[in-house]
DNA sequence: GTAATTGCAAAAGGTTTGCAACTCA
DNA sequence: TGAGTTGCAAACCTTTTGCAATTAC
């Protein structure tokens, strides 16, 4: 399923940093590997203590923040709302363009496609006029093992 | 289309708020007539200084916020975000259920609703093990508008 | 009369920014 | 060498909160 490897997406995260004459320092460098290496949706603040518990791997907040925002412009990641207020990201490395559903209890996120419902939304877009550019889908339910488990909580 | 009209919607807030023996302050029934009044999508901060404008009418910022979380626990008004990060509400006055589609030019906002892409959803979730709650579908692109005027603007 | 509410100002939480020191190319 | 980058701390913005005064019922 992967549209690029790592190798791949590394070398095109260095042409597009040459592109902008922007340098690839060792804090973007950093944190371009440990957005790649996980395949969860993280916080800002997540990603600044994943570096900082690395042994010795210090980034600022601020470099942080500027570096996730350059990521984003490259599309390189995407930002989304958690719904419970964070924004969160997830890289794009491998993954087709795909909708969320989210279970209100436990906060799992699972990843799906359907393009029957991507169509029609092209459809909708054209009845009102708009051209689409983007869309964002989030199912909110209740996943299968906190039914089994919880059951009817609070 | 309305679901219910204004009267029955107020007496219901009434009924609310003494049901949870709360009271009807001039403040709360000033930000729920405010946000009544408007069909439109609003950020707290709008709905503060449409109270501040209308002559003598101040409502504390703070206020504002308490009143529309409780508005909302409700079920009067719901939130959203405009995707520009703010949260923006809505009331539910005469609302069906509908999704969204927001231009990213000008920030416009229209409403649509179609069953097809809601049966499917459904189906998705099922599919996944989950049982569907909610979900917010919201479709971004350039408005008819934007697109005869702008055109490819930065 | 009394519990609930308000306004204020301070606090909080997340994100951005100015600036001097630093570093990649 | 010099344009771009970093870290720090302060600034920002939106939202929340503690508390004394006030108000609805």
């Amino acid at each position: 399923m992967a549209i690029m490897d790592q190798t791949a997406i590394r070398k095109r995260f260095g042409e597009y940093l040459h592109a902008r004459s922007l340098k690839l320092t060792g804090q973007r460098d950093r944190i371009f590997e440990r957005a790649f290496e996980t395949h969860e949706h993280f916080t800002p603040e997540a990603l600044f203590d994943w570096l900082r518990e690395a042994e010795g791997t210090t980034v600022s907040r601020a470099t942080v923040y500027r570096t996730l925002t350059l990521l984003e412009e490259g599309g390189f990641i995407v930002s989304m709302n958690n719904g419970l207020g964070d924004v969160v990201y997830e890289h794009i490395l491998g993954h087709e363009h795909h909708d969320h559903i989210i279970c209100l209890k436990c906060g799992r996120i699972d990843e799906f496609q359907n393009t029957e419902i991507e169509a029609l939304q092209i459809e909708v877009a054209r009845t009102w006029g708009y051209s689409l550019v983007r869309h964002t889908l989030r199912l909110e339910g209740v996943c299968g093992t906190c039914r089994l488990s919880g059951a009817e909580t609070g």
